[in-house]
DNA sequence: TTTCTATGTTAAGCTTGTGTTAAGTCTTTT
DNA sequence: AAAAGACTTAACACAAGCTTAACATAGAAA
């Protein structure tokens, strides 16, 4: 998988070129445009991660453009950050009810810009994704140190092992399907037999004991503390 | 289940009563201290939804208590919004490095704050509440956990069984004819014995009473709390 | 009432998904 | 190059869950 995926739309050219140059020197996969209507065009087909939206715009201003990110089905979850003049109050509030996850002031400072970008991505692949260490009973996972606490045991897991308990783990008791396991810890387009899955998720029962994954036949599995 | 708790902490007590108000007034369950060293216990306490800090406190800042909460296990991923002065652009990406959630800039006005509130805790929930539960009565079931719910207690259900009760329970009263349930349940072209229907529907009463489920002789089922 | 039909009930059989083990391939380390 | 570790595959076992068959019952129609 490739770096995260930022939209920027503002109508004005040199604002995203500054934004623009700031993030992609950050590793960030920069999109920009001038145009609110194609921005959920655009939106669609590269799927960002994130979407930056200028809340003053001629045309399609960010409220509406946000409203109608939200109600369109394959990108309704993607993150929105709103940029505005400082002290438009009234936007602000607009902005979070229509949806937003963040607001960004203007004038913007690199750094600053970056650290919330980054916190704002943090956020979401904490919801809904692996994540540094996860909670939950006895058994935790730190992803940065990749070990395994087990009754304050200490573990190392090999890799899939590692990822596949991550995985079910963001998201205790959460059933996880076959497909979405092989592509979340195998990734897209790899193709693997019928019992890979089993065995590791074997092997994980052997680790951490019989009771900690559950299986729902013809459905998945699921992480229980 | 209570409502979200709310940690405040600040060392001007006006405006803990100030922000205090506004956010009980909304129906938040909200505790306050003046003392940084003191909130980390209190958080630890009573497990907050959402730390508010300040940024700028005497004998411990908000920045540090943010550091020591991300490093206690037991509150590490609880939500923490700043609170600062507008232009500390400096503590801004310090608060966000030390791993804040959200900036909150002062002066602040209630119904921004309310605003702003909502939004972070519908971040945290956002993704647990999208397809939790679907409602009704005393049987509720929860797709992502694949779960059951009668009358408080969990039960596992096979997967046919499942997908027949979640379809019943989808428009509660509504009658399903055999058809219906049969393209839905089993999928389009799947032929299988007039019996098939029966005995899952018999399972299903026999695990949650057999009032639940009404037969309409000749047009179908429907399910009833 | 009798008859007919739709559904209820039960248990037995079959199917398919998953568990399990061990061996094989690929990777990394030394 | 050898050794160790990680991942995948193959083969078989097993059982939960699904379906079926056979018979029972109830309600509607004749």
């Amino acid at each position: 998988m490739g770096n995260e995926k930022i939209l920027l739309v503002d109508d004005e050219p040199e604002i995203l070129e500054f934004l623009g140059y700031n993030l992609s020197k950050e590793g960030y996969d920069v999109t920009t445009t001038t145009s609110g209507r194609k921005a959920i065009e655009i939106a669609k087909t590269i799927k960002p991660d994130l979407i930056i939206l200028d809340v003053m715009m001629p045309e399609m201003d960010g409220i509406e453009i946000c409203q109608e990110i939200r109600e369109t089905d394959s990108i309704k979850n993607t993150l929105i950050a709103f940029l505005s003049a400082r002290g438009e109050d009234y936007s602000q509030v607009a902005g979070f009810d229509a949806g937003a996850d963040d607001y960004i002031t203007k004038p913007i400072k690199p750094r600053l810009l970056v650290s919330r970008v980054k916190a704002i991505l943090r956020r979401k692949s904490g919801a809904e994704e692996i994540n540094v260490n996860e909670q939950e009973g006895s058994i935790k996972i730190d992803r940065e140190k990749y070990l395994v606490y087990k009754e304050g045991e200490e573990l190392t897991f090999p890799k899939k092992e590692f990822e596949l308990l991550a995985l079910l783990i963001s998201k205790p008791r959460k059933v996880f399907t076959r497909d979405v396991i092989l592509e979340r810890v195998w990734g897209g387009g790899v193709i693997v037999g019928d019992r890979t899955i089993d065995v590791h998720i074997r092997k994980l029962r052997e680790k951490l004991g019989d009771d900690c994954i559950k299986t729902i036949k013809g459905v998945g599995y699921k992480f229980e503390s």
